[in-house]
DNA sequence: CGGGATCCGAAAGGATACTG
DNA sequence: CAGTATCCTTTCGGATCCCG
């Protein structure tokens, strides 16, 4: 039965969830991450349309949150490189569910545009 | 091996994806349509955090989608029911699978310390 | 190389009032 | 009941410069 959870404090946990995976770029960070450990130059490269600013801000976020590591190889020049933690492997696994999900359900041709959007089967 | 996916075009649909869930409120909806189709007052009920205006928007964007399909209820008066296409549960399941990992991996202390839920004073 | 600090326009979203 | 319209504040995020 529906009830009033969500009225004024929701889960919270649940909650927390939401607000790291729905800024913007989170998701695609740690798809990438996904396919293991990477430097800050490597994900800004792979991540071109995030900028440096916004890829050090969620990095340091999902790190608060323990979803990543961060690991200093000293230099010079200084390296920094990030990974999964079991935490955010379990993340991870949601990630990559919701990009079966796209790849199953969503077509290319339509993306955004409004016009006729085909329905599978 | 990671390569330029994701230079300055990403893959388009988990992009889609992505902007979608990414949307502030739009996994809460989901989160409640989960236990069943429910009218737009029972939502707006069920999610005070969430105003009028934004729900409205929101599941205006999931019907565009074919997430969420809209039902009317011939009146007066009028009712709305909005419920999950095939495709919505599919990605509810997404939804779902966020929901279990904040249920194992965040630890409730840790939430105040996250932006808390703007108390509507 | 791996960031931090600052500025500023764009966009999201809350409050309130109104409508069919 | 199920939304819209308007206004206005807050936040986001890109650009740019700087630093160890």
């Amino acid at each position: 039965m529906r009830d009033q959870r969500y009225s004024t404090e929701l889960c919270p946990r649940f909650q927390t969830a939401v607000e790291l995976l729905g800024k913007r770029w989170t998701t695609l960070v740690l798809h990438v991450l996904l396919d293991g450990p990477a430097r800050f130059g490597e994900l800004s490269a792979t991540l071109q349309v995030v900028s440096e600013r916004m890829l050090s801000e969620r990095l340091k976020e999902l790190e608060e949150q323990k979803v990543v590591e961060r690991r200093v190889i000293p230099g010079p020049p200084v390296r920094v490189e990030y990974r999964l933690t079991r935490k955010g492997e379990a993340l991870g696994r949601v990630v990559r569910g919701l990009s079966k999900w796209a790849e199953e359900w969503v077509d290319p041709p339509a993306l955004a545009r409004s016009a006729a959007v085909r329905q599978r089967g």
